[in-house]
Parts: C-alpha cells; structure tokens; sequence
DNA sequence: CATTTATGTCAGCTTTATTGACATAATTTG
DNA sequence: CAAATTATGTCAATAAAGCTGACATAAATG
C-alpha cells in the first residue's frame, strides 16, 4: 500500500537541490564519522550475541578491563549514562562471572569493578576485530601522522 | 542497599592488572572513538528535543537533505536498518513537513524524498554544532594533514 | 547524632531497533 | 496477457538501551 501521502509532482516547498558546503561546513567528514563509527561497532556484534550481550555490556567490560577497580560512579560517569540504565547489564555480567565486584578498601561502600579471567578474555576478542579495522584504516599513514589522527579524535572530545 | 555480591578481597579469579597494549592492538585510539562520537552526537540532542524528535530523525534528515530525491530503498541501504525501523521516523518527519514524497518519474511505486524548506533548515541547525566541533578539532593540522584524517575515516568504513 | 554519599532496586516510560506476516500497486518476465 | 517480482507500507509482538522518580541501606562525614 504505497503511500497516498506522495505528491505526483515536486511543489513550491520541495528542495531539490543537494545540501552541501556551505557556511563553511564540511558535510562530508560528517559523514565520515557517521559511517565509520556505524562500521566500527558493527565488529564486536556477533560475538556478543553469542553470549547473549550486546553493547551496553561491551562498553562495560571494555571499561572494566581498561581501569580494573574502578567504582560504580567512575563507570557511570565515563560512559555518561544514569545508575538505572547500567544495573541490568552490570547484574548480568557479574552473574554470568566476567565482571566481580570487590568492596573499596578506603571507602567500604563502593563496589570496585574488577574483569575476571572470563572478562578479561572476552574484552580482547571484542577488541580484535575493532584492532585490525584500525590497523587496515593507518594502512599507507606513516607513524608520525597517526599522531595527527589521535590528535583530532582528542580534539573532537569534551574537554571537561 | 550495595550489593551482597561484593567480595570483601580480590579472590584467584580477580584480574588486577590493566589491559594495556598487547597483540598490537591500541586500545588508546579504540576509546578515542568511543569517546569522540559519543561527543559529537550530543551537540545535536538539545535542538532535536525541541521538536520532539530523536537520533533517528536526525539521521534521515541529514540523508535526504544530502541527496534529495533518494528512495525509501537507498535510504535503508544507507543506514543499514529495516523498513520497519524507518516507517515511524519518517512517518513523523512527512507529517510535520520536514520531509515529502514524491512518486517516481521512471518507477511510480518509488517514494522519492525531499526535505521542504523547513527540513532544509533543521539539518543546518543540526550541522552548525557538529561542524563547529570538527573545525575546533581540526585546528593546529593543516589543510594537507587533513586529508589524512579523511583518508582514515574513509579506511574504517566497510569497502562493499 | 544528623546528614550526605555510594550504591542498589522498583516501577513505569520512551526511543530505536528487531522479526514475521501480510497488503497493494507497479514493473518485469515468461 | 498472466504470473512473478519488486517497492513500499502496515500490523503485531518483542528486545535493547536508555530515561525519571522514588525509596532503601550502609558507610562516611560533619
């Protein structure tokens, strides 16, 4: 049932004309990094499901991984989410042991996020795919200018 | 109510030590990705609330204001999600006359979309922050550098 | 001792996606 | 021309990942 909604012609309001540079904007880059990140974390999706995961818990276990004893609030804050978005995903992991929990040694309130063994290696094979897309990407960009590119990621970054 | 699951010490199964650069992969770039998008998608959310609309508006905006006229089918192609995904976005979009139909000239049962003027003007608005953000990045890396931060970002996407 | 902080949990809601099934109209093919 | 395929739309059910608000507990802090 196609939609009844379409003209049979373009009117006075129809714009035809592509948006491109203006204002100084470069709509190309833009999306650049729109296709590159859609591509980027398309990797890890098989072998998360797998596991029954998607990539919330990626995130988790990345981070987890990275900064073993982090706190609960540190995490929360890194991946700029609320408390309620992370409880199901962060109860899942440590159910189904790749992430554990150990009480702050200062502060015996925070809950210090450690990976297991099991975490630890799941944290590698997501990371595995996403290495050798970079890696094939700085293919022909000598080392002095990858610095370029980390450069302008960290540029992109809130600095706060 | 922390949690009971909490050990009170690291236990056989803690993994203590960060994951750092092994296997050659740079975990450093992969979280610069991470965090870098996770930037740049945000500048948009504030002015899509103000009409209601969310991340998926914003992407099929921006795509049919690039390349006006393109079919329903181009435009799942290019965001890689299903009709079924789309059909409500865009619904909304058509609605409030950001976005029109127009049937095909060669093929009758295309819907070729166009953005209106008002959908012309919701796409800058969206660009204008995220562009800005590009540009403050960009400062420092001449214009022949630049290239390589395209050649990169192009190299992450999937070649197909 | 009162307050604040770190964490967890319950309930309900939203957005964005999915799969499967089916309908219509137009094009293409045998 | 009749049959099959294609482009689109729609209904229903479901899932993942986020949100707000409210409330509870235990530990730290004033």
């Amino acid at each position: 049932m196609p939609s009844e909604r379409a003209r049979k012609v373009p009117d006075n309001d129809t714009v035809t004309c592509p948006m491109s540079d203006g204002e100084g904007i470069d709509f190309n880059i833009i999306e650049l990094l729109f296709f590159a990140y859609r591509d980027f974390t398309s990797d890890p999706d098989v072998i998360l499901s797998k596991s029954g995961f998607g990539r919330a818990h990626h995130r988790v276990v990345h981070f987890v991984n990275r900064r073993p004893g982090l706190s609960v609030a540190d995490l929360l804050e890194t991946l700029k989410i609320t408390k309620q978005s992370l409880a199901r995903v962060l109860k899942q992991l440590i159910e189904s042991g790749f992430v554990q929990q150990v009480e702050g040694t200062e502060d015996r309130r925070q809950r210090c996020l450690y990976p297991t063994q099991k975490g630890r290696e799941l944290a590698l094979e997501l990371a595995r795919p996403q290495s050798r897309r970079i890696t094939k990407a700085l293919n022909g960009i000598d080392p002095g200018e990858q610095i370029l590119i980390k450069k302008f990621l960290q540029g992109m970054v809130d600095s706060d």
